[in-house]
DNA sequence: AATGAATGAGTGTTCATTCAT
DNA sequence: GATGAATGAACACTCATTCAT
């Protein structure tokens, strides 16, 4: 079997466990699951994927590469606008990601809970994490550079950026039916915007 | 029996299943695991709680009712306090909570985890939720009344501020070896804090 | 406490104990189920009965003196008719009595299942249907004395009858949507009856 | 594997099931005893059989298969006699059937007692009888055709008969130390196909 | 007499993983 | 490479029975 097939094999595997794991959370969906969903046996499960951690590792890998993919594309095409709109048009893109692959946020928080009990989640986690984060930083320090930010930590204010869009989106998940998805979106985006932009604030009653 | 007993025996389970979920996560922690830690039999577990949903739900409450206290405890004894404070002193206090009962918050996100797959669970979450959000609105509100915070919706920024806390909270529980959380607290604080202090921006790059 | 106050309390948790054993079945139905019937606690069941067997053997005896009773009045009240309207009667008693008291009639076949496992459920059985052998077999020997029925074995003829109409019970229990009851038990009262009535047929083709 | 050694192990399921069913009753027997008494895994079993439920049809319709199809093999051998000889055949067919495959039949009833709680046992078990009860027509019916029974519903007949046999079956099953059952089934034979033999009595004293 | 909390062996069922073919 | 039959430990839950109060 070529390469190409090999890949187009461990690709439809992937999909399908997605769409299972998306469906039925990460502990709920068995490899029975996976191997109705695909079509496959279960024995060719196991050939491609060791068992059902090297699976949900790949699996992790696969949907935050598409989502990295999709967020870098983002920051390339607004290369020219002024960084308070690309950073803006970042937290809009993670909501409007949330909309379109729904599917795919649907675990996003499973994986979160799996890489307490199990190292080689928590390590993937970590690592798509940073690059997400390397992506907020390029704008925020771009922002720096142009005078529009203030000069803060440019990766620490990532962090707690990325973090909170997190939040928010965890809330967005859980369909908390009073919660108004798209005025919390945007008062999100004006409170860290603004304290982005406006000068810091004297020091005074600051821990 | 007396109805107190009844309570501190069902404490007792609760405690038991508490400490069983943190090490765990709520899927992988068996009823049996709980009866270990409990020193009681199955069948008693089963007589105070209908299943292990219900004392899954039992437990949020549990869990929640203790952070919703001590949340509320902090907000009175910083009344005096300016706005700017208090609120910063909230998300201070919410490390700290996560510090000292580290085994509590440990089970928060695999609550938010069951709560997509268990309705009843989702219920509880979003009624703990609510009140948490109720306690920042509060602050908020004092701000805005006082003039130390522009006006903004209260609620809505309660809810944009609360999510974003459980953001940055969720990484540090994924332990994540890059991110110095004292810095990252410290930087979420200040951002928000300078958004909702400083005046409004002018409107011109805003969605 | 007084005999008539136990003997009471005895037939309240028969009763329940009859209801629920109607309903889910003889197994299926657990103790609990008879104590919510009842009203009462669990350990004034077992202070009345035993075991589940005991209260299950009291159920039989309490369900099979009241058919016994009925049959019995009815037997009496027909003393003055001709034998064969008297046993026809009693078949169509046997019917009617499956329509009057089908919660009773519905556990009578779980009985004999418990029968084959539980000794002293099958001793309890063989005792009530030996009563109710008996009836039939009182008005076969005053047919056969008054010379209305052929010099049959009225005991021999009185169980295979009564087997009969257990049979013809049994299909009716079980609900078989094709039969219609009404012209089956015509039938069996027709052949048994013409069965009794004639005189032998000559032993040619007989075992 | 082969489609043949799939039927082998569906059967060493089956039969292994019948023993311990017939020995320990249907709800007794724990599926943990048909491991045991297979050999195979409980992993396996599962494979071949949904659920205790669809194992339980699956024995329903192997066990009245054999029956039936022992039933069909007697009459199509005994075509040649007279239909009173068949028919006589067959309820001592019935008899020593229950001689001969004892175990097969100590769960007949237990099956009826099944039936009024598992829609599907009940659908499986009027599915077979009526299988059986039209053997009994046919040759009831033929019996008709030659003048050697008088003109009834054969199949009303054959039910009633047939009902008629099981009630003596059970009393057969039950083990009732006073019956003797060969003159039990004499006399129903007897009674039975004197009234099917006769010429229809008078009218006057029937509902 | 009466209560109901407590027990623990037992139940039907699931599921990740293996391996002969 | 690919299959699917086979495994058995683990799981949530039930239930007849006991006994301190």
């Amino acid at each position: 079997m070529t390469d190409t097939a090999k890949e187009l094999r461990k690709r439809q595997i992937l999909e399908s466990a997605l769409a299972v794991f998306s469906e039925k959370g990460l502990e709920r969906a068995s490899m029975d699951d996976i191997v109705r969903a695909s079509g496959l046996s279960k024995g060719t499960l196991y050939w491609y994927f060791e068992n059902k951690e090297a699976l949900t590792v790949a699996v992790v890998k696969f949907v935050f590469d598409q989502f990295i993919t999709a967020a870098n594309a983002l920051v390339l095409a607004s290369a020219a606008l002024p960084p308070e709109q690309r950073l803006r048009a970042l937290i809009t893109e993670s909501l409007s990601a949330s909309d379109s692959a729904a599917p795919m946020m649907n675990i996003y928080m499973d994986f979160f809970v799996q890489a307490w009990q199990q190292p080689k989640v928590r390590d993937a986690l970590i690592d798509v994490y940073a690059d997400y984060v390397a992506i907020v930083t390029a704008i925020i320090q771009d922002g720096i550079d142009k005078g529009a930010f203030r000069p803060v930590k440019a990766d620490v204010a990532a962090r707690s950026i990325a973090a909170a869009i997190d939040g928010v989106m965890a809330q967005y998940l859980l369909g908390n039916p009073v919660w108004k998805m798209q005025e919390t979106w945007k008062m999100l985006a004006d409170l860290l915007l603004d304290g982005l932009t406006n000068p810091a604030p004297s020091d005074t009653h600051r821990g």
